[in-house]
DNA sequence: TATACATTTAGAAATTTATCTAAATGTATA
DNA sequence: TATACATTTAGATAAATTTCTAAATGTATA
């Protein structure tokens, strides 16, 4: 879970589709599955790399599984661009 | 060029580097080249995709082809990343 | 405890990406 | 204009990624 596999992540379409549902809150897999035409093993592997890649968390409530937003790893992104932006240039 | 390209661009170890280097300065393909230990065709390779990324942009100049980061897409991602992470959390 | 439901995991196929070598292109110069 | 230099493009191969179906796991409930 380092800054590569959370750039990786983000540079997929369908993840970033789910980061965007989960701005609005919590969600189960399968709610997160039913936004999307692929299938909920595809989904449910998009949701692993989005959790390697430390932008989401989860944690189980009986049958259901929750899938939440992680934003402390977007902050080292943004640090990055911002250094890539150079702090003279602004 | 577009957002997906963007990133996909940045989710590259290598490409990331090219980045930073092009941080301190404007650099042609061979100096950028002479960084890794993989060929110069590869190495262009990956210019090439962080120009379809919109995050370098290239100039030819007599025998040299001169390479030079482009921050306005790096501003479009940051946008996001902020939305992202929600102003109301901060 | 048997069954159903929510979700993940395994394994395979198709697509994309990274990398290489060899050839092509563009520019400068002897 | 022939040659050399800087770089890209083409075509091939290997590795990684996306997606699927089928099977496994974990939890709740009749």
């Amino acid at each position: 879970m380092g800054f590569q596999e959370s750039l990786k992540a983000m540079s997929d379409k369908t993840r970033r589709e789910i980061l965007n549902l989960l701005k609005n809150g919590d969600m189960t897999a399968g709610d997160i599955a039913a936004h999307f035409s692929m299938t909920q093993a595809t989904v449910s592997h998009h949701l692993s790399v989005l959790k390697d890649g430390g932008l989401v968390m989860d944690r189980r409530d009986g049958k259901y599984i929750f899938y939440e937003l992680n934003t402390s790893v977007i902050e080292e992104i943004m640090a990055w661009l911002i250094e890539l932006k150079g702090v003279d240039k602004q």
